[in-house]
DNA sequence: CGGTCGTAGTTCGAATTCGAACGACGAGAC
DNA sequence: GTCTCGTCGTTCGAATTCGAACTACGACCG
């Protein structure tokens, strides 16, 4: 088929986005830098813990919900286990595997970086859009996330 | 004041907003190593410079554009000069001042990245969205980068 | 002119990320 | 059982990123 260039709203939704999730990411690790030591992928990490039952997760389906590589969560567990925010458990129902678990001092650092976290996602994004607007936000957003999990994932 | 969490509906946008971003950017860069070989940081970086005036800019600015550090951006427009997509040129109004040139084969190199970049873009966001959905998307995202960009910004 | 302050781009070391390769285990066919 | 195939988590090397320190230059004041 003929090539396909984005028109302006397009491009403008694209660029958008783009520049947005950047410009956030660098604000979020900033803000939780400044209030000590997490970085955003430790943030997101330490919060799946936090909402899973048992607060506990197989290391493969961890990886999968932050959407990094297997290799890359070994990194982020052993970092948060020498700090003493998860420890590794072995897994009862299959010998291969391994629990992530949310230790209490793990829940404390969560709890102590949270308001501030929550702070600039609400500044920058959240408090800026009224209530219509985040809806289509959830909606549209959470439909390219379905579509990018199920169709091909390598 | 007290801690503001985020109710169901704002924690259904920013958590499909952090995803959909990890995904799409993960995705983006499959295609584009498929391709043969430009990294999403690369593809960004040469389609700011082209369609900047004179398909040039002042490393600072690009620096600033592309939400990426002044140092990063360096180890990157030497990795495009070393395969001759970009070229370094010296500035004539301001002697500290390096401007970024794309070069004829960097246009190419884009040129040939350029479709199946868009069509994972489309596929997975652009075209899952109707026109009023998109106008919402580039407007609420706009204005949080316009936020972002203009409050404190270190 | 000399002095001071801010900016531009690079260099350096440290931290983080990925993909490929590896060893250990589970599931099923036979 | 044993063979084969797929999955699980880790290890390894390479690539990329950042912040701090550094040098060179512009802007402004006296």
């Amino acid at each position: 088929m003929t090539e396909r260039w984005l028109d302006e709203v397009e491009m403008r939704a694209w660029v958008a986005f783009l520049d947005t999730s950047n410009l956030l990411l660098q604000r979020i690790n900033q803000q939780l830098r400044e209030d000590g030591g997490l970085t955003q992928p430790q943030y997101e990490l330490l919060t799946r813990l936090a909402e899973a039952p048992g607060q506990q997760m197989r290391m493969a389906e961890l990886a999968l919900a932050l959407v990094t590589s297997r290799s890359g969560l070994t990194y982020q567990v052993t970092q948060l286990e020498k700090a003493g925010l998860v420890r590794r458990e072995a897994c009862a129902s299959d010998d291969r595997g391994i629990l992530a678990v949310l230790t209490a001092q793990g829940e404390q650092a969560l709890l102590k970086a949270a308001p501030g976290h929550l702070r600039v996602v609400r500044e920058n994004l959240i408090d800026l859009l009224d209530r219509d607007q985040l809806t289509t936000l959830a909606d549209t957003l959470g439909r390219a996330r379905t579509h990018l999990r199920s169709a091909g994932n390598g």
